[in-house]
DNA sequence: TCCATATAAATCGTATCCGATTAAATCGGA
DNA sequence: TCCGATTTAATCGGATACGATTTATATGGA
């Protein structure tokens, strides 16, 4: 898969793979972001997240993990450090003891406020199919995840 | 950036984020090629690598870095790995000591050969657009990798 | 020829991802 | 009430990404 329909069977080459199209495209926009992140000394995952936080106070690390597809296992480590730059508050919720909520502080909230991947709107070239490409991308996602839950 | 110019300003979703799509599609693909990658005792990384060198034998590293956007320091290890499962064979060029030499064996050739994500094309749920969406993304990437270029 | 420069790959440290396991807290049925 | 099953985070180990450095080789001008 990932290879378009039309070539599959020979022409196994990269470019028609569409897993490679978005692996590499991923790559891409953590290379466009890292200067622009370095500045206020975040990384490509620690902005995603706080983003995400910025939707709402006092979500769960789960709820958090529903949104960006991630576990604890992977954002523990994460909040952690955005805890430790004073970034994001953690604690237990007193009504479940298993649960911690998340909140940004007011720096975190300023420094996400900044729209600091505004600049590349216009790196991406797609001019106004950005919202459509934006939507497709999501689609296909979505569509993947739900085909591998259904088989496991 | 990353965000629809629509929604600039305001409305800081992070499903208005591309950069969040692609970020996410990409674990999506990821997950789906896992069960079928896990029989074949390949990783994602290690598979798309194996792809781009059955495009040719004798490449080097450099050159595959080229193709999979990637550099010695995240090749290197994966390189050794695939030589050590015996799917690749890495040699010094003898005209130039500097460069090493990749090829599949035959053992590596036989694994690709059996287009192990085939059944991932219609998971997607593009139909008809699998190629353009393809295209696009391919662009995206194209277009993000020389802004990034152009300003450094 | 000699050596400063350049190039290719490898190495190292940090930060993700992710499967598997663990620890703590909650829940629910006997 | 009590204890086994469930749920939530956290921990751990393996495999990427990637900036920075290192090592080995090659090149070119004095």
């Amino acid at each position: 898969m990932a290879r378009s329909p039309k070539t599959a069977g020979k022409g196994r080459k990269l470019s028609n793979f569409l897993c490679f199209a978005i692996y590499s495209a991923n790559l891409a926009f953590g290379r466009a972001y890292k200067p622009l992140l370095d500045k206020v000394g975040l990384t490509y995952t620690q902005y995603i997240a706080l983003v995400a936080l910025s939707d709402e106070d006092e979500q769960t690390v789960s709820a958090l993990g529903e949104k960006l597809f991630l576990e604890s296992n992977t954002l523990t480590p994460i909040l952690k450090k955005l805890e430790q730059m004073g970034l994001i508050k953690r604690h237990r919720d007193p009504a479940d003891e298993r649960q911690v909520r998340l909140s940004l502080t007011p720096a975190g909230r300023r420094l996400i406020e900044q729209d600091l991947g505004g600049s590349l709107i216009e790196a991406t070239g797609l001019g106004d199919d950005f919202p459509v490409v934006q939507k497709t991308v999501s689609r296909l996602r979505d569509n993947l995840l739900r085909a591998t839950k259904a088989d496991d």
